[in-house]
DNA sequence: CATAATAAATGACCATGGTCAATTTAGTAG
DNA sequence: CTACTAAATTGACCATGGTCATTTATTATG
């Protein structure tokens, strides 16, 4: 017979939570470590591991919420109707993605769901992005074009903003800025001149 | 005063990327252990990490290899002439490099140069498939759309082989297989129809 | 050839993520 | 209230990548 979840758990859930993300907001994604997280906490190792399959599931529950929270700053703004206003708009997302190039890699590893069952944030966030890229490219107003269904279209341009981001980290090929890039590949992604 | 490397270097690194290559061969680049190789090649743990700054650098070395050897296959054929030969084309390149899931890991985490100086196997690789892409965009008997240069053409069917590539681990929308998101994706980049 | 100088190799040791049998705590039934 | 059961917690322990002072091999020089 299996019993309801103690309050106990939550507490003690949010408990490392807090923790991790207090270190984190001084010393970043990169430098954390689960034996301060679990020292902050004031829980044992054990503990950690009872609550997150392991320190990237972590990493994928605090990443993930920052994500929803710019994602949800985003849809409260206007809806951009060109090119251009989607790469601004896109902007302050795809500036946290790449704030330390761990996170990168670790929205990277997570951004697809590997088993149907539990789908984790980072990997929720970006059905979001799509289905949000998907309203944007299919309102009646916009000059994009029309041979491709916004399925795909909202495709094409997260696979651009994901290029844009990874260019950000590259020595070579780095005179374009994140913005400028992100604004070339939308304009002929999403509005060709054509043959 | 420097002095010339002894020959004795280069056959403990060839010894210790035989033997990688070897466990590699049978169990697959996921579980190799650095252990493993060490013992096999008949040297030090330290001596290991002389030649490589990690196991990352290894798998660099190796992975970037096997990537050079497919292009070397792939630029000996045909000159693909529309999206769908595109697609073919690079479809075993893409196989690989999805062979594993820590494979796709390790080349998306060094696929960018961030130091000038030292430009690593699969960053090379990386940049000589651009460079074949645009040899290919830009080969004059071809229906590619015209309205921007053949850097930025190749740049998005890059974006687009990653995106496929991605894909392929996810459980969600996994209705098309590589090939055919792939042949979907640069339809729709190289010809499209406009507004 | 002897000796100094530099390169290469060694392996004990460390850092950190992760495991699991044993223990404690919270909820439940009588 | 007590006994019982399942959930939650603990911390010693393990796995594996990585470090570095010390030792060994190689090469240059008088």
């Amino acid at each position: 017979m299996t019993r309801a979840p103690q309050k106990r758990t939550m507490q003690t859930r949010a408990k490392l939570l807090d923790a991790a993300a207090d270190l984190i907001s001084v010393n970043g994604y990169t430098a954390l470590r689960v034996e301060e997280v679990v020292l902050k906490a004031g829980v044992a190792k054990g503990t950690f591991f009872a609550h997150f399959a392991d320190k990237d599931q972590l990493m994928n529950q605090l990443i993930g919420a920052e994500m929803d929270r710019i994602l949800d700053h985003i849809v409260a703004g206007p809806v951009p109707k060109d090119a251009d206003s989607i790469a601004e708009a896109l902007l302050p997302l795809a500036e946290f993605m790449t704030c330390e190039r761990y996170v990168l890699d670790i929205i990277l590893r997570y951004s697809v769901v590997p088993e149907i069952e539990q789908i984790e944030p980072i990997a929720r966030n970006f059905g979001r992005q799509i289905e949000i890229l998907m309203n944007w490219c299919s309102t009646s107003d916009t000059s994009f074009r029309k041979d491709i269904d916004a399925g795909l279209l909202a495709e094409g341009v997260h696979a651009f903003l994901l290029q844009a981001m990874a260019l950000k980290f590259c020595a070579l090929h780095c005179e374009l800025g994140l913005r400028e890039r992100l604004r070339q590949y939308l304009r002929a992604w999403l509005a060709p001149v054509a043959a």
